[in-house]
DNA sequence: ATAGTACTTGAGTGATCGATCAACCAAGTA
DNA sequence: TACTTGGTTGATCGATCACTCAAGTACTAT
């Protein structure tokens, strides 16, 4: 998981992963059987530890649903400055390396997004009096996960997370400009 | 161009490109002394064609100034259906995939961020008089950026390009929503 | 005619790629 | 004791990786 999202999947190779996981070759395609499926067990892992690595963080340190969504954000902003711009977003790095390569892949990197974008979306939900009626919380969350994705691409590309901060804080304004009764509004130097 | 554009840049072995292009080995060598040169020189053209090949169309196409920078990302859009999903943005591509294990190019993609973050930022100098006063533009042309690339990598993982509309959507929805007496807001069904 | 520069040719380098396989081993079962 | 199951070991596979280089060709300048 580490190496592939570090360096990427092509990046790594099979010999690198058997030396630092110290499991011999034939060890190795004993329970894999090709590099793909070591990367579709990966997918699956992330899944599977979505919930109680992402969800479960960010519900229990803060309360507001809508506050959640940067709470949420800012772990990802942590993530980038303390690995030094190394690590982005694992999916989103799979994603855009592998394009259709791998058909299994894309579909559960489409799986893990959707899965993402809908905790988003359930924050947004129980926000829902504050929006408009009619309000389409589904393409907001699509929109608050293309902020993320996009922001830490900058960030890495930049080695500064001024432009993710920058992303963000549209964001919150956009999504302060819905709320009824809010009036914030995009100023240069202002930092909410 | 095309193969790191389509493949990424590890993926594309460099006798494919001499195949490809039918150039030898020896040949290839004395023009690039190492692949990642080629790289390098690959986002210098990059760089040099950004204005023929992007704004300059969009600028004859469209003249209200923040259209322009939907008709932008509609450009975006129709590569990634017209490729059937295989072709999103190269900058974006190679700057994930890459990192920073080549500073170099690093150097250069950040560059060209900003060169298409400044061009949309132009644009919305333009209108700066729709806009409330103290508008921060360089936040709101780095989300514009975000956005696109955010989307790009939703459309390619989901093959479908509703998840780009979705985010660009909310995009527009902000902007009129910023700019004076538009009052828009998100619909579930509306086209706007 | 001669020499020099610019570029092409293609065989070949060692290293690494993902993957295979026969042999081996420890624990369990009949 | 005989045999099976579940897993380990590490040498080895052919293909491909990025890259090199000595030799050859085409053109220009003197």
């Amino acid at each position: 998981m580490e190496l592939f999202w570090r360096q990427g999947y092509v990046a790594t190779g099979v010999a690198q992963i058997q030396a630092e996981t110290r499991v011999l070759p034939g060890s190795f395609y004993f329970f894999f059987k090709s590099k793909e499926l070591l990367l579709l067990a990966v997918l699956d892992r992330y899944m599977e530890i979505l919930n109680s690595a992402l969800r479960d963080p960010v519900v229990e340190k803060t309360r507001d649903p809508v506050e959640r969504i940067f709470t949420l954000l800012g772990f990802y902003r942590r993530q980038i400055r303390e690995s030094r711009f190394e690590l982005g977003c694992p999916i989103g790095n799979l994603a855009l390396e592998l394009g259709n390569r791998s058909p299994a892949a894309r579909e559960k990197l489409n799986a893990l997004f959707d899965e993402w974008r809908g905790m988003v979306q359930s924050f947004l939900a129980e926000a829902r009096d504050r929006f408009p009626p009619g309000t389409d919380f589904k393409a907001i969350s699509t929109f608050v996960l293309t902020t993320m994705e996009g922001g830490i691409m900058l960030a890495r590309a930049n080695q500064d997370v001024r432009q993710f901060d920058r992303a963000v804080k549209e964001l919150r304004n956009y999504l302060n400009l819905m709320q009824t009764g809010k009036k914030a509004v995009s100023r240069k130097r202002s930092r909410t």
